[in-house]
DNA sequence: CCGACAGTTTGCGATAGCGCAAAACGGGAC
DNA sequence: GTCCCGTTTTGCGCTATCGCAAACTGTCGG
């Protein structure tokens, strides 16, 4: 099993407050591996063996209804970890997770889970510390699909992904990987076609660039107003 | 300050896997307090000075939007934790909690945090586990308002607070704490003329017993079914 | 260089649910 | 017993957003 830099990990809020041997010896439990863009890396109702850091790349978790429809619970950022099932006591993933891109990841066993927190405890405050942000998240989200119209969730959605994972360009901010209509739909309670002729219409004025998959915000600043006007008059 | 009978918060899930005498250690930490029906136990906001366990009676923790709008964000019940902002790093309470019956709770000062989770690690793996759960509920209800329409998701909901704080009736299931039209749309995304539409349809099907903050499932299945059906005729 | 296809755009009804307004109701305080 | 106030009910028009359908376009494979 090929060793893992710890220099490239050792900062990450997982590890925070860890000794150098402490956090080669959980290094020492993982293996990497690689998922080529577009390959499922989990499907949700499978068991959960295993748990996740993203190294490299983007990963989309996505939960289905049984009739079919999809959300994006969210789109994981390198550095932060995913499948985390056994830590809230799922014996089966409650969300399919896709390498949007070609992506790397360390994996651990579902069942050195148990062991690794008992010998290393900050493991478990830390991750309940993201756990318990995601919550937040989680409902700041609700808040928003209640109190929002589409517009402004669509462009709370994308300044959170910019944020995440923008590539500052000079003609604005780029969303660094690929994300469709679809996607961003997914993300905001809406359709496909609602959100294409909203990005339609931010284009024409100048707000962003967008084609294929890929979105640049040109005037983050006019999107930041746009998503904070509580209820306005509608687009030119 | 008064001495907590540990047995009666032994089975907790926050307490589990731990020494009768670690229990008595956690609790002498920690003083009780009674808070009168519809008094606010803190604000939204307000420094996190101490969280919480509810002993007796429902809470209700509510977000608020900074132009006024409300959403529930969950009802707490007896044996859960609430007002926990520090376990998940957060120096301010996201949300309001207010008693909506006369309740008793524990509470623990938020400084004694770190030095209880250093003490006993199973504290922040049990925390983890409630929060995790709390997650996956959160991204449930996101899949619902994404996908379903009102009158599933208050079918949802309303099941949702039957099982967990129904008082089983002959007449069916009783929702035991006051619960008003407006609180049932903040939990799912509508507006209390919506919800008292939805009732009164339900109410003349012989679905539900609703009255002033009140409500009674006297067919759970029937509801079940409304829950489940993905998109089918309207009502009579 | 060309075809095929996935992703996107756009038009055009249809409608679920909102928002406002007003009336009805019920329970408690005195 | 009566008054008052918070809650609930209900009517009615409005519109944001969906849903379907069709046309369009950029990309990739060959």
């Amino acid at each position: 099993m090929a060793k893992v830099d710890t220099s490239l990990v050792a900062h990450l809020p997982l590890f925070a407050g860890m000794t150098p041997e402490a956090l080669d010896e959980i290094l020492r439990e993982a293996r990497s591996a690689r998922y080529p863009k577009n390959s499922a890396i989990f499907e949700q109702g499978a068991d959960a063996q295993s748990f996740f850091l993203l190294l490299h790349g983007h990963v989309r978790a996505a939960k289905t209804t049984p009739t079919g429809e999809q959300i994006v619970v969210r789109y994981v950022a390198p550095g932060e970890t995913f499948g985390l099932a056994m830590a809230i006591g799922a014996a089966r993933y409650p969300a399919t997770a896709i390498a949007v891109d070609d992506s790397v990841v360390l994996i651990w066993p579902t069942s050195a889970w148990p062991r690794l927190v008992e010998r290393f405890p900050s493991l478990a405050a830390n991750t309940l510390q993201t756990v318990g942000t995601r919550l937040q998240e989680s409902h700041t989200r609700i808040l928003e699909m209640s109190t929002q119209q589409v517009e402004q969730r669509v462009a709370h959605a994308l300044l959170r992904l910019a944020k995440q994972s923008g590539k500052k360009l000079d003609r604005g901010i780029e969303i660094d990987f690929p994300i469709s209509r679809q996607d961003i739909a997914q993300m905001t309670g809406t359709t496909l076609h609602t959100v294409s002729r909203i990005l339609s219409g931010w284009e024409s004025q100048g707000l962003v660039e967008s084609g294929r998959q890929r979105i640049i915000l040109r005037d983050p600043h006019g999107i930041v107003v746009l998503a904070e006007r509580s209820a306005a008059s509608g687009s030119a």
